[in-house]
DNA sequence: CATATAAGGTTATCAGACAACCCTACAAGA
DNA sequence: TCTTGTAGGGTTGTCTGATAACCTTATATG
């Protein structure tokens, strides 16, 4: 017998973790329902053949997910479906690059919907603060750190101008994702032109949305982002 | 001396939480940067004034987050910005009215380009799980629970045709969210007619995307929403 | 020079205890 | 009868100390 079995071999990193998945799929899976006390820890310890302070662990981890809730002296008890309170988007393979152009294609509609509502709803300040990354953009005379966090700055901004929450907590998500990784591509090729291009791409935008013309903002984001998405070999779907 | 110092008495919830957040804090802030190392559990738990345990669900709950990152025998690192892992969206207030509209102006974007994507790439299994869904939602006469469901895994098969793993992710969790709410809001009114209607417009969109016509299913779906949108009273800017 | 081996530090897990808290039931007093 | 006090048992929260697993570094060992 020469080979032995390696998928056995792994200690399976992360006891708690294990026991969470296990747990957790009790309660997605209906066998646990809303509302419902889990075991004790004491009893889920012994049945698992682990001690307290793994099930404890375990434990934490699901009521950070918000798949439950505990109450000192009374137990833990499966989150009813309507008061799960978060999404999670792993990222972990976005240097594989069909996920990254999923991302990107994600963002597409996002951006240019944002510039829209943008266009309507943006305050006096906004539009400053919107000034102030674009010209800190022209200031960087080439592409450097700052001239990119400008860049990611302005994209922020139009988020926050749409005055609607989930725009700004999404796209800030998204939008340095995948900044931070063109970043890293774009390092090689640093050329003047392409700087002035998006510089002039933004510009259009910012002059649309001023000038509070939603469909127009729509439009000079959607070329901006074709345009970015090119420049970076990407190929999207377009409409 | 009349009056105790009621600020004073509660053992303010959740030793470890607070010690996260001190922690995240260092952590967020720059005082701890970027891949360096935390101080030990001991130490941690000394200077804290805690037990170890607590120190280490603190960072247990860290790691979940996607802040920290330990190896045994080693310690606990502070992870480099690029690899946070997680968005989260908190729901808390969606009963309140125009935090729900403003989730609704979001989900309008990505289920047009949704629509639009499906049209491109769905395959025929989608195409069977979407008709699927349909029959489910004439099957059931009246508005009732299993009728919703089937609304619900329609828009969700359409987000999978996209083949975009984010569209999925995020669409299924807006949609979800939406569902419920509606789904509260519309218990008074179940008239025949809306049902009617809404079937027919989800009747358009399928049909849009099984001839992929990405411009028909994206205006089909523009104008389920709208409508959507209208039968429960949400004014939306609509482009 | 390459490979073992040993030592020390750190996290992971375990075990058992006590504290804080909740719920219920029951007793005592009005 | 109603309210209030009290006791008891059960559960989570926290503490303490110990052992196992693991990593790093230094020191032999051939």
């Amino acid at each position: 017998m020469a080979v032995a079995d390696f998928n056995q071999i792994r200690r399976s990193e992360h006891l708690p973790a294990r026991i969470a998945a296990q747990i957790a799929r009790e309660i997605t899976e209906g066998r646990i329902s809303a509302g419902e006390k889990l075991p004790t820890e004491h009893l889920l310890s012994k049945t698992f053949g682990v001690s307290r302070s793994v099930v404890r662990e375990a434990i934490a981890h699901l009521r950070n997910e918000g798949l439950v809730e505990t109450r000192q002296g009374v137990g833990a008890f499966a989150t009813d479906i309507e008061r799960r309170q978060s999404i999670r988007i792993e990222q972990e393979n976005l240097s594989d690059k069909a996920s990254f152009r999923s991302l990107f294609q994600l963002r597409l509609p996002l951006e240019i919907e944002a510039a829209g509502l943008a266009a309507i709803h943006h305050t006096s300040d906004d539009l400053l603060k919107l000034d102030e990354a674009l010209s800190q953009m022209t200031g960087a005379a080439k592409w450097t750190d700052e001239g990119i966090l400008a860049d990611l700055a302005f994209h922020r901004q139009i988020a926050a101008a749409t005055q609607n929450e989930y725009f700004l907590l999404f796209l800030g998500f998204v939008a340095e994702r995948i900044h931070l990784a063109i970043n890293a591509a774009r390092a090689s090729a640093v050329l003047e032109e392409i700087v002035e291009v998006t510089i002039a791409e933004h510009l259009a935008i910012r002059d649309a949305i001023a000038s509070r013309q939603p469909n127009q903002a729509r439009q000079a984001m959607h070329e901006h982002l074709v345009g970015a998405a090119s420049r970076i070999e990407l190929q999207l779907e377009i409409f």
